[in-house]
DNA sequence: ACTCAAGTTAGACAAAATCTATATTTAGAT
DNA sequence: ATCTAAATATAGATTTTGTCTAACTTGAGT
C-alpha cells in the first residue's frame, strides 16, 4: 500500500495506530477533530490511546502527511488531503468540504498586500452546503 | 462617542467591562485572544473578570460588534474591524494582520464550487510579514 | 536473539472555555 | 428619589482540549 511508501520516505514506522489514524483521515474527509478520530478509531482494532492519537496526529503533520486546517471552534480540525485546495464551511451543519483548487488572478491583492512576502494562501467560502440548501430551500416573502 | 450608539442598537448594556474589552480589541487591531484581552483589561481601571472577558466577548459577537477569526493555535482570536478584509498570517512571528477588501473575480471558483450556496469568503495568505522579511533578508544558495 | 530508538499507554497536568450561584448594576417605572 | 426586574459581573467549579511523564512495548537493524 502506498501509505507505508509514505510512512517510509517520512522515516515513520507504520505502527497499527498510526496506520489507523491516517487511514480513518484519508477515508472520510471531513476534517475530523482529535476526539472524533479517537472514537473512530476505537470502534474497531486496533484501538488506540487519546496520548496516541495526538502524537500521531502530531508527527503526521511534522511529516507532511496530514495538516491542521483553520476552523472556527475549539477543537482542531485534520486533513489529510495534500492537494492545495480551498475550504467551504456550511453556517448551518457546520460542515467543513474540499474545495478543489484555483489559482487567484497574478494582480489579486498586489497593493493590498503591500510588502508581505506571500508564500502561500487559502480562500475559505461560507455559505449553505448542497444538503442544507435543499433541506429549507428560501424563505420567499410571507 | 460612537460605541455608546452601537451599544444601544444592540440592545447591549454599556457597561464599563464591556466597553474597556471593545475599546482594545478596536485600539489594537492584532487579533488578540481572550488571555491577551483580559491581561490588557486588567492592567488599567476598569477591572473586568475572566469570566466578564469570555461572556462580553460572547455577547459582543452575537451583537456582530466583534468576530471570532479562524487561527491556527487553540486559543480563540477577535477582532472588531467590522469591515470586509481578508487576513494574512506570518509563518515566522504568528502575527495575524488585516488585509483591506478586494474581491475575486465574479467567475472564480464557480465549477469548484457546484450547488453550494456561497454568502461570503475570506482570503487567508500565509508568508512573511515586512518586519520578518526584513529580519532574514532571503538565504542565498550557500 | 540482542539492542535501543521509536512508539504506546494511563494518568497527571495545563490551557482554554463554559457554567453556576451569588452579588451588583442598570434602565425604566413609579 | 425610590423601587423593581432584568442584565451584567464575579469567583470559583467544571468541562473540554491538548500536552507531558514515566513505565512499558515494539520493531528494524545487527
Ligand atoms: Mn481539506
Ligand atoms: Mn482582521
Ligand atoms: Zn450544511
Ligand atoms: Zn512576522
Amino acid at each position: 500500500m502506498e501509505l507505508d511508501q509514505a510512512f517510509r520516505s517520512a522515516a515513520l514506522r507504520p505502527t497499527a495506530q498510526r496506520y489507523a489514524v491516517l487511514e480513518f483521515l484519508a477515508g472520510h474527509p471531513v476534517h475530523a477533530t482529535a476526539e472524533e478520530i479517537f472514537r473512530a478509531v476505537n470502534r474497531d482494532d486496533p484501538r488506540a490511546s487519546r496520548a496516541t492519537v495526538y502524537n500521531n496526529l502530531r508527527s503526521l503533520a511534522k511529516a507532511g502527511l496530514v495538516r491542521e486546517v483553520m476552523s472556527e471552534g475549539k477543537a482542531a480540525r485534520f486533513d489529510a488531503n495534500l492537494r492545495r485546495h480551498h475550504h467551504f464551511i456550511c453556517e448551518r451543519c457546520g460542515a467543513v468540504e474540499d474545495i478543489s483548487w484555483f489559482d487567484l488572478p497574478p494582480s489579486a491583492g498586489r497593493v493590498a498586500l503591500g510588502g508581505r512576502d506571500v508564500s502561500n494562501y487559502e480562500i475559505v467560502f461560507r455559505g449553505a452546503c448542497e444538503g442544507c440548501r435543499d433541506a429549507q430551500p428560501e424563505q420567499g416573502a410571507k
